[in-house]
DNA sequence: GCGTGACGTCGAAGCGCTTCGACGGGCGAA
DNA sequence: TTCGCCCGTCGAAGCGCTTCGACGTCACGC
């Protein structure tokens, strides 16, 4: 292994030199600069992670937390965590996968032994049992999502009451009057994840302020659940026009069953989603939308973090403005 | 921060009977192992992991590098990722998560600054342009799926040429003369993923040795292109009676094209796949697939790591045996 | 009774890097 | 001309841990 002591001596400064040289954190002069990158370059130097980590008290590495219960859109994750690591390797730092299962035992492990330097934590939930912990840490954290407080943490998400109010908003100003939204599993609003109950709390106040009639129904990620809320919206709200869709897997087999029990869409019925673009643009019809900002909530987050660790302050909340894209699953109202 | 010497001068002892306490690599008196246990507590110790890595040369970390293409199953990549920090929680290690994007350079990176002590690859191509660099590594490292030479590397992967016998032979075995195999969209035959090749094999290998005529046909992962090939085959081949799936995303819309097409599954055409059982058992018509072992794949590739790590020898090539499970959409043929 | 090991513990020497204080030389200001 | 200061560099002191050799003690066998 060749160390900083033998680029020194290649480049015929001291080791000391060579470490400014590299980080400049002291001015060096043009010259000796040139003289220590060839020297990098000939001996094919690279500084030991362990001994930087140990001499510098940073680690230049992030944990990241992914979540694997029930109820999350898979695709969404991997985007987030790609865009993570991608983010974070422009800022010369690696990422460290953790996984929900550890709880609160891994992250106070990695913060402790300092094998990280900081945290992203996904999936926080309304009472997240995690949050003292992030709270007490010596170490700075970024939460994906809102817990219900949220004072001395920083968290960043779209912003998905504004979403919700939205998708209401583009219904009613195509002249729906009765609107339905199709939720998440159930599950995901026992567990009080916030961004589910954002959205209802955006949709029935949009759909209050501009005096639709709505309502409300959670569902399971299954084509047979999509179809018997299908069946039941028909029953209860036979003037349907307008559906806000949030939940990704079953976007696509309620519109089909929408479609077998003769509703065409956007025809009889518009359909509008809040959900990655990627999916929206593949469904048979590709569905209007309000895009699920995987990529750009990663950059941020990993922003936050840098901005934290160089001592900045930011702020404790970060909204990012739902953007909504038109397609063709949404139309003007027809008939009466 | 607690150090090793405030652990030691709390237990009475001296900071290396700490270590080796830790350690368990010399022995240590009953007694002491229980002051030193016991002050751990007390004081809340935790090792620094850069220390640790500087003095024992092992960071205790695994990089995972993780494909990002088009072509690839995600949910597949997140249970395999899943997996491997689960299994390597089990050996006291932690991983750090690569993009393939990073390329070279990353995994030189990683293992040249000891951030790693291995590494574990997917998504390997046939002839994968850091074979050269993975066997000119100093660190070991561990392939998911395999590259036309595998020679001095090590991988592992389900056995897909076996996989691709077994759905050949179970519909010979109920009576089908006639099958085609629906493969993966033909840029991952293009960039000859090795896995997908195989399956073409043993595919083509089993109907030949059972004397059924049969077709393979890649398909891009949309309904759309599902629709198209459903149609072809039956153009081309009326008496087609059974169908292999190599092609998660299409598996649904490819029974439902065959549907609308008027042949029911499994009365009038028997349709298996290899896919991940969470997939078969999701659709509508539950398949009778071979499973895609994500998790148990996941969990050798990192035994096969750790057994590296501790220098003992491994086999090149572990092949998973595949494994059926019969459902809902295959039955004996019927008519003439 | 003494040599021989095994056991349990200690002290010291690093692992490879960063960083702090110091220092010489050059330059501008007085 | 002299003083002071900044620039560029060096040396040395750690960062917190592991590990190696050494040493004292005890039990055992001859």
């Amino acid at each position: 292994m060749v160390k900083i002591t033998d680029v020194a001596r290649h480049a015929g400064v001291s080791p000391s030199t060579v470490s400014y040289a590299i980080s400049g954190k002291r001015p060096i002069s043009e010259e000796t600069r040139r003289r220590v990158e060839e020297a990098i370059r000939e001996l094919g130097y690279r500084p030991h992670a362990g001994a930087r980590a140990l001499a510098s008290s940073r680690s230049n590495v992030l944990a990241l937390v992914i979540p694997l219960r029930a109820g999350i859109h898979v695709p969404v994750v991997m985007r987030f965590a790609v865009s993570v690591v991608t983010t974070a390797r422009r800022y010369d730092h690696d990422v460290l996968l953790l996984t929900q299962e550890e709880g609160d035992d891994g992250l106070r492990r990695v913060a402790d032994t300092a094998l990280v330097d900081a945290l992203i934590v996904m999936d926080v939930q309304l009472h997240d049992p995690r949050l003292p912990l992030l709270r007490s840490l010596e170490r700075p954290s970024v939460m994906i999502g809102f817990p219900a407080d949220s004072e001395g943490l920083t968290c960043i998400d779209l912003d998905f009451k504004a979403a919700g109010e939205v998708c209401v908003e583009h219904l009613a100003r195509l002249g729906h009057r009765v609107v339905a939204l199709v939720g998440s599993p159930p599950e995901v609003y026992v567990r009080q994840t916030a961004f589910a109950q954002r959205v209802v709390q955006g949709f029935t106040a949009a759909a209050d302020r501009s005096g639709l009639a709505s309502s409300v129904h959670p569902c399971e990620a299954s084509p047979a659940a999509a179809r018997r809320v299908a069946e039941q919206l028909l029953r209860e709200q036979p003037a349907l026009t307008g559906v806000v869709v949030h939940n990704e897997p079953i976007l696509e087999p309620l519109i089909d069953a929408f479609e077998q029990l003769g509703l065409r869409v956007p025809g009889d019925l518009s359909v509008t989603a809040i959900c990655p673009d990627e999916l929206a643009e593949s469904v048979r019809v590709p569905v209007t939308s309000v895009a699920l900002p995987s990529a750009e909530v990663g950059e941020q987050a990993v922003q936050l973090l840098m901005k934290k660790l160089g001592g900045a302050a930011v702020p404790e909340a970060t909204l990012l403005p739902p953007t909504m894209t038109q397609r063709a699953s949404t139309a003007p109202r027809t008939g009466p």
